[in-house]
DNA sequence: TGGGTAAATCTGTATGACAGGTATTGGGTG
DNA sequence: CACCCAATACCTGTCATACAGATTTACCCA
């Protein structure tokens, strides 16, 4: 994938060497000293490699006692990253209906009046970036996450932001965004997202998540012609 | 909150730069001397920090050049961490409703023999584990997680590890779980798991996810008397 | 003014060191 | 022989220093 950087490297081998064999959750995996040395590279880039994997809940450190396996990375989510950019966002937009749809309608519902102006200025940012002409990827992504945060409910933000996340390293992989977006486009998303924001406004949650759920549909049938 | 860590201090000094005054999406931040310098400690424990804020989407680290603003981490995920441990349990559950209930219903329709025989397994581990009256939270997580699976949807996993790490992080930082399991509920909590797994097992979709709701309801309850 | 080069700055990586935990071993005692 | 405790080896957390390579900035010359 990017493994430019060392650090980068060595999760990836230790991943490996927790996936590939015999370490399952519990185990202690060699000290940070072997794993330079097994990989060839300084403790300082291990240690690196082990922040990343702590963050990421796979391994947990425990001060003078080792690096212990917490959660095995799953082989699927691994081959995740070598799915064809495709399948991934279509699996990605699974999640989002059932996510956004529901956050939509909960967002209509306790919604305060600061997330509502947050919203529109939202909204009103994407439509100056789509009538520019100019990639509004970054603008449509916010008024998502602007819906989600007036659901009042941070565990909604984490999963969402671990999904988008996931969206922008494909879009980063390589999916055209620009193309998909031919001029005759631009008036039908404005359409979907306002009608969305109309139903917050209104309060309406089943209109919301209706609305929500529209958009990404015809969302996904611009990725998938 | 975890702050033992000196990376763990560094790190929300770093967040609250940035979210808290004029850092915003494009800045560069401080040199990682000039931060090592401004919170006292050494570049190490600074470049560690940063490690995580690039792993969370946070920053981004441009050799040569410094460290960038990506995305602003929202004020309101930053409270999360300092929401108590029920609201932030509850918020949890209100996603895992839609989220693990739509898994639920396409892992039915979906479920391989081999999908169908881990998540037998996750099920069977869970009995005895409950059986012995020993903490059962991992095996719990590992049939639901087995069940998300079997969507052969990886965004599905991505979601719902996003958070189960969180509600382990919850569960680590306090709760008691073991107060919640007085003998007569662990019949309940077996006999709930098992009418998610015929379901699936009956490629019964609507029930899967009926069944995983109540299941979902029942353990809120017992967690919020 | 414009352009190109040199200097300053910054991240990526390596090495060595020490403090303060944790696990383990081995010896002493009953 | 079994058990408890202390010495010891090992490990992570943290710091300081150094240098290579990339990038930005500054300056000088044309």
């Amino acid at each position: 994938m990017s493994g430019r950087r060392l650090a980068d490297q060595a999760y990836s081998g230790i991943v490996e060497l927790i996936s590939g064999q015999k370490l399952s959750v519990g185990d202690r995996l060699p000290s940070e000293v072997s794993l330079a040395e097994m990989f060839g590279i300084s403790r300082t880039i291990v240690r690196e490699a082990l922040v990343r994997l702590a963050s990421d809940g796979i391994t947990e450190a425990r001060r003078g006692a080792g690096s212990y396996v917490k959660n095995r990375p799953s082989d699927r989510l691994i081959a995740y990253t070598q799915t064809d950019n495709l399948s991934a966002t279509i699996g990605t937009y699974e999640v989002r209906f059932v996510l956004e749809a529901e956050a939509a309608r909960l967002a209509a519902m306790r919604r305060s009046a600061a997330d509502m102006a947050s919203i529109d200025d939202a909204l009103q940012k994407l439509r100056a970036t789509l009538l520019s002409s100019l990639p509004a990827h970054a603008e449509d992504m916010e008024l998502h996450r602007q819906i989600v945060l007036a659901t009042t409910n941070p565990a909604f933000l984490v999963a969402f932001e671990a999904l988008t996340e996931d969206v922008e390293q494909i879009m980063r992989a390589g999916v055209d965004i620009s193309r998909m977006r031919p001029p005759e486009v631009i008036g039908a998303m404005m359409r979907e997202h306002e009608a969305i924001v109309d139903a917050i406004r209104a309060q309406d949650g089943d209109s919301a998540a209706l609305a929500m759920r529209w958009h990404l549909a015809e969302g996904r049938k611009r990725l998938m012609p």
